[in-house]
Order: structure tokens, then sequence, then C-alpha cells
DNA sequence: CATTGAGGATACCGATCGGTTTCCTTTCTT
DNA sequence: AAGAAAGGAAACCGATCGGTATCCTCAATG
């Protein structure tokens, strides 16, 4: 009747699997990669995959689950409690690692691979935009944003396209640009009235 | 010998061809497209379909070349000679059409479907960005903007990021908060120095 | 009318897909 | 030491992939 440690036991191929998708789905993409393909690297057999995931579009979701919780480095510099909220909403346009190729959102790629509507992966991604997007009306609110709602939109357009030009022209200075804009859409939402207008 | 009417009689199946793509390869996905489903619903033979294209690598080259030449509405909307400069910079973010479910930009979607860095399809797709940059700082310095490049790299980002944004999320709303954002910008590069600064 | 070439229909190729099943080894529990 | 469960290796399934080859129809040309 022990089935006590059959959690801690399941455990390691379980991540090792995980730790794979972050891997192949993001590197080389869903659809290219195949579920045998991705248990071989992982050091799985399909049997095991296929015990823990019910099928290839459930691990999917599961990866995208994981990739949402664990954020871009952008996305984390917005809980850096020691920066000023403005210093924080122009900290997501950090220039993403050069080391293993950047390619881009995981969850907007997965959008564009995924053309079915009613892909099991589909509520990750629109809730990972969702939560991004109330995080940063938050955080624009603590800033002193006349319409944070409205900034935060304007915020995540930014963060999407620099994202999404990165991918396409395989560079990074998209996030450079970005941020410039995104310093003067803050201004724009924060001064305009005159009343925090600075000396210069 | 006369050869004379060969092109005329091999366009009508390629043309088709073509048009099939712009259906399958945007609407439903470049990977997730067969060449047999594409060849069927063109109302073409395989045969047929081999003799015009070296491979699906070259069809889908093909494609985005099409795609390029043809751009998006917004896209479009650049050279409405009727608008101001920056009217027109403005009506790049037109909502795209609800009718036939918008995907996003067929470029970008192809570089996040294609990991492969050499596919003969990324030529098409940086050098799309890049034309449409060069576009947006020519009207940019139309409009009297400072320094139309950075101009040109903030608005570029502002319409890829709507365009990815409505295709994450399902819905066009992002055009009309990337416009807003667009205006802002515009003006600050244009204004700033107070010499065109209205009463208010 | 006979010839020629384009092109549709279709079968075929080897490879790979997502997913299932069988067999056997390893390892932990008692 | 004995027994049970986990999991790796690998065969297998039907379907589909990109791509090729065969056959036959049809239409325009001389």
């Amino acid at each position: 009747m022990s089935t006590e440690q059959v959690t801690t036991k399941a455990a390691a191929p379980r991540e090792r699997i995980l730790a794979t998708t972050r891997t192949l789905f993001y590197g080389h993409g869903i659809q290219a990669t195949g579920v045998g393909e991705l248990a071989e690297v992982a050091g799985v057999s399909k049997r095991t995959l296929y015990q823990l995931f019910e099928s290839k579009d459930a691990l999917v979701a599961a990866y995208l689950a994981l990739m949402s919780q664990h954020g871009t480095a952008g996305e984390r510099n917005l809980d850096r409690a020691e920066l000023s909220a403005r210093d924080r909403l122009l900290a997501l346009f950090e220039r993403p690692r050069l080391s293993a190729r950047f390619r881009g959102c995981p969850m907007h790629n997965a959008a564009v691979e995924l053309a079915d509507p009613d892909h099991p992966g589909r509520t990750v991604i629109v809730a990972h935009k969702h939560a991004l997007l109330a995080r940063l009306a938050e955080i624009g609110r603590e800033a002193g944003a006349r319409n944070p709602e409205v900034l935060a939109r304007q915020l995540i357009t930014l963060y999407e396209g620099a994202t999404a030009l990165a991918t396409s022209l395989d560079e990074v200075e998209p996030f450079d640009f970005a941020r410039s804009a995104a310093e003067t859409l803050i201004d724009a939402m924060i001064d305009q009235t005159g009343q925090t207008a600075p000396s210069s």
C-alpha cells in the first residue's frame, strides 16, 4: 500500500522532459520537434513520457505553463524592488542574452505555430499576456501615470514588438529602440500637466 | 518550335497555386499545410506544382515574396498621397479586416515557423522589414522628425507589437493602442523644441 | 487527322509523425 | 531473499510527410 514516494520518484523524469521542451520546443519549434526526438534527448522512453503526459498537446500546454511561470528576464525585472517604478518599467526592455539563440516569446510563437484556436495551450498564452498587462498597469499606477491601463497597453505593445522584430531580423537592437520609445511614452503619461516637470 | 505561349499557359496554374498559399500557408500555417493538400485545393496536381516550384521551400519563398510585394492594408496606407506625412504614419495602424481570421504578419510568422536560419525565405523576411523601415524613415523625414531613423524604428516596433499581440490575444484592439502611442512618439519627435507647439 | 505537349489522377517511395504495446532490466519495499 | 512496480529499449501501428514517376486525357498545332 505504500504509494507515498510515488510523486518523488516520478518527479525526476518529468523535470527532465520539461527541461528538454525548453530546449527543443523553444529552440527548434514545437511542430519541428517530434515526441520521439524529445524523449530521446530527455533520456526518457516514449513509454514514460506518455504515462506522464496525455498527449503532445498536453505536453505543449505544460511547456507553456512552465515558460509563463518562469517569465523572461525583462518580465522578471518588473519585480526588482530596488528600482523605482519608472525604472522597473524600463527594465522590461533589457536585451535578451545572446547565448542560446534568441527566438522570441515562447507564448506568441506557440500562438503562431498552433493555428487551431482550440489548442489547450491557447488559454495559457492569453492568461500570460493578461497577467503581464495587469502587472504593467499596477507599476504604471505606482509611477503616477494618469491612465495606467492605456500606458500598460502601449508598453506591452512595444515589448511585444521588440521581441517580434528581434526574431524576424535576428538582432537585439529592437529592444533599445523600444526602450527609448517607452521612456517617451511613460514621461508623456506622467508629466504633460507639468506638475512634476523637472528644471531643464 | 513555337514555345511562345508557354509562359501564358503556365501562368494560370502558377497563380492558382500562389493564391492558395495565401489561404493555407497564411491561414493554417506553413508547416501545417502539406504540399498534397495545397495542390488539391489549388486544383492542380502535385506533378504540375513540382514542375513550377523546385521544392516546398522554394514555394514558401515565392509565397513570402508575394506577401511582401502585396503588403498589409496598413503598409499600403503609407502611399496614400492625399494624406499628410503624419497621417500616413498613423494610417499604418489601421485595424486589419475582421473577415478571414487575422493571423499576424506572414513574414514574421514564417520566421517563427522556419527556425532554420538558412531557409530561403529568410532573405525575403529581412528585406521586407528593412524596406518598411526605410519607407517609415522617409515619411518621418517628410513629417519633419528630428531623427527619422529612430522614429522609424520606434514606429515599426509598435506596428510589429500590435500585430503580434493581436495574434496572441485574437483581438484587434492592440492596433488602437499602438496608434495612440505612435501619435505621442511622432509629436515628441516633431515638437519638443516648441517651435510648432499649439496653444493649449 | 495526326502529333505534341501540358497537366490531372494516382500510385508509389522512404522517412517520419503521434501514439501504443511488448519485453526485460533495474531498483526499491517488505 | 522475494516480490512488485518503474522505466528503458524497441518493435509496431496507421497516417502523413515531401517528392517522383507512370499513365492517360485533352486541347492546340501542323
